[in-house]
DNA sequence: CTGAACGGCGGAGTACGCTCCAAGGTCAAG
DNA sequence: CTTGACCTTGGAGCGTACTCCGCCGTTCAG
């Protein structure tokens, strides 16, 4: 698959592509007059790597990750425990919403800023987390 | 509170803290001597931005946020419904982590690195979502 | 009064993640 | 053979979020 085809299939502009592939995010083969080829695979990776990087991971680990996927191609443990790692901070990071979803509902119906320089002399401050 | 024990007290630098008033996540008084004055409402404020941040927020969007808490200082309802937005938003960064996690975990003890060039013609792909 | 610790300011620099541009090569259709 | 869609490269530029720097003023202890 040609880089057009590739950006429209996956919403991932073909500048962006040029540029995962030069910090390894997306390995290219080439066609004989030096077009970049992607596999089929790279369309799902692509997703995976939206996904990866909505919930806070840096190009650089997802790449990162991806290589050690690579470098482990038949080893079920150690991808099982890479999936492990991340499912790690995935919760840590369910966690951090969880706590901050339940700060935001304790304050729906009350009157408490957040913010708010010396209105009242320093009262109720439910502030845990 | 000076800069100086603002930032001991949030782990913030003090020229994090000074870039934050410029671009008016914090608003500082000032003391006769040009210092920056701090209010203590600060220090839970920033560990909110510290938060919202991890969660995917920009400071731009922090800061509006905060202003628009401002600009509704007693009106119960205003509030309400900016942290039920914010809580759809969580919500909705939850369910996105519970999709990926799901995948994960559905991918242990499996052998799918979901890259892989060109290695099997395509056979069990587990790729919903 | 001097020195150290603190603070202020403006501006440059950095890392990340793109995004755009110019100049040019490739290839199929007409 | 030309046109147009598609591709290549290198490099510049941009927005976000800091981070560092130099040079200066303030405050306080000794």
């Amino acid at each position: 698959m040609r880089i057009g085809e590739l950006a429209l299939r996956t919403g991932v502009s073909k500048d962006t592509l040029r540029f995962y592939e030069r910090i390894g995010l997306l390995e290219g083969d080439r066609l004989p007059n030096g077009y970049r080829d992607f596999p089929p695979e790279t369309v799902p990776w692509l997703r995976y790597v939206r996904t990866a990087q909505t919930l806070g991971f840096t190009l650089a680990e997802i790449a990162r990750h991806g290589a050690e996927l690579k470098d482990a191609p038949d080893s079920a443990q150690a991808l099982s425990a890479l999936f492990e790692d991340k499912i790690q901070i995935v919760d840590a990071r369910m966690a951090e919403l969880a706590a901050l979803r339940a700060e935001l509902t304790s304050r729906v119906g009350t009157g408490c800023p957040l913010r708010e320089a010396s209105r009242e002399p320093r009262g109720g401050g439910a502030h845990r987390r």
